[in-house]
DNA sequence: TAGATTGTTAATCGATTAACAATC
DNA sequence: TAGATTGTTAATCGATTAACAATC
């Protein structure tokens, strides 16, 4: 209530950076030199007014009439998403939803790397993407030596809590679980679930009911 | 501020009823009667009042000391989606993630089908999980055929405002969209975007900034 | 009955929106 | 200068949390 940059930075303000990164590093690539807050917010169908708010959290300055800086706001926002550094990733489960995600280009954008993964199907062993797959029993071993910070599950359901388990043993911090399983972690390691169902039911919920989009 | 059950709805509270209807079926399975609110959610970790006062606005009454029907309460929710009846959908752009999608076996469970897919890429022709694929050309034509309303995107970025032209041309009333392009539509189409990248950002910066999970 | 659970009203909290002065 | 845009403070809105009476 003092200090420098205080208040709260909430789920949904963090999830607008990626939308603002994205435009703004396609204006950098036209470039462009300054961003004004407006012109974003005008290409994402956002208020100004949050556009604003949301960049100002950057710690970066904008100049009325012309914006803000690009090169600038564009790596502030990078190192407030902690883009900047690459983040290692390994993966469980190269089913169909894993085999998609380990072929993902857009993860590079986003300092984002998936080094290993793991099945228990030997006959999804060997290179997928030009990832290595290794088999699940190697999970927390192959964490540790690879020193890796980061776990995606997309592994069938049941499997969700073992296999999450065996990753916290070789020392992830992070799991971004595409499971529907409710997992039990200890406090200091974080999980964000991704959920289609809860979008499919926003979708189908106003489709039902007539609403307009947001 | 004075009808039968006002109060709006929000997309929070429609992105829980998934939760509460995967473990309320599940209890529905192992042959029980009755679902108190509070067990629901204690096994989801959510806070008892918050369920109990999503659960109320599908209507049907608790009991106190016994919980609610589980028979019902199930149908209610059900309904309140919209996946009580079968809601077809076609799907563009049969990748890695849309031969995903098109395999991905939890849709059954949200009165989801996907009867027809659409790729640009002759290769990807034919079948896949069953479903079969068309040419991008096909793509008004079929879903009016067809008489679909709901278009899933999985195409890349530069092909989703077409692709999602070409769909509403056929007459689809709600789209999926899996690609990060900011479509544009008219005001009674209904578009759900799904962004891989929010989610990856909120994992990241906790990790960055040592948050906890909710 | 006693105790657990529901349903509902009120209080709190956080995010969005509005308003406006500062500034280039 | 005039006008657009930033930065910030205040007002509004919606969702969560707390409190408690009703009831089985």
């Amino acid at each position: 209530m003092s200090g420098a940059q205080k208040a709260e930075i909430g789920d949904r303000m963090v999830k607008r950076f990626p939308l603002y990164l994205r435009v703004l590093r396609e204006m950098a690539e036209r470039g462009e030199k300054f961003a004004s807050g407006a012109v974003v917010a005008k290409v994402l169908s956002l208020d100004p007014i949050v556009v604003r708010k949301d960049l100002s959290k950057t710690g970066v300055r904008g100049t009325p009439r012309v914006g803000f800086p690009l090169a600038e706001i564009v790596s502030a926002i990078e190192r407030f998403l902690g883009w900047n550094a690459r983040t290692e990733a390994v993966l469980a489960g190269a089913g169909r939803l894993g085999s998609a995600l380990l072929g993902y280009p857009g993860f590079q954008n986003q300092g984002f790397k998936i080094v290993a993964a793991f099945d228990a199907n030997p006959k999804r062993r060997g290179k997928i993407a030009g990832i290595p797959v290794y088999p699940a029993d190697q999970i927390a071993e192959t964490v540790r030596k690879l020193n890796v910070s980061l776990g995606i599950l997309t592994v069938p359901a049941g499997q969700a809590q073992p296999v999450a388990d065996a990753m916290m043993a070789g020392g992830i911090r992070g799991i971004w679980n595409f499971t529907p399983a409710q997992l039990s972690v200890p406090a200091d390691v974080i999980v964000k679930r991704e959920d289609l169902a809860a979008g499919l039911a926003v979708l189908s919920h106003r489709l039902k009911h007539g609403e307009k989009s947001p």
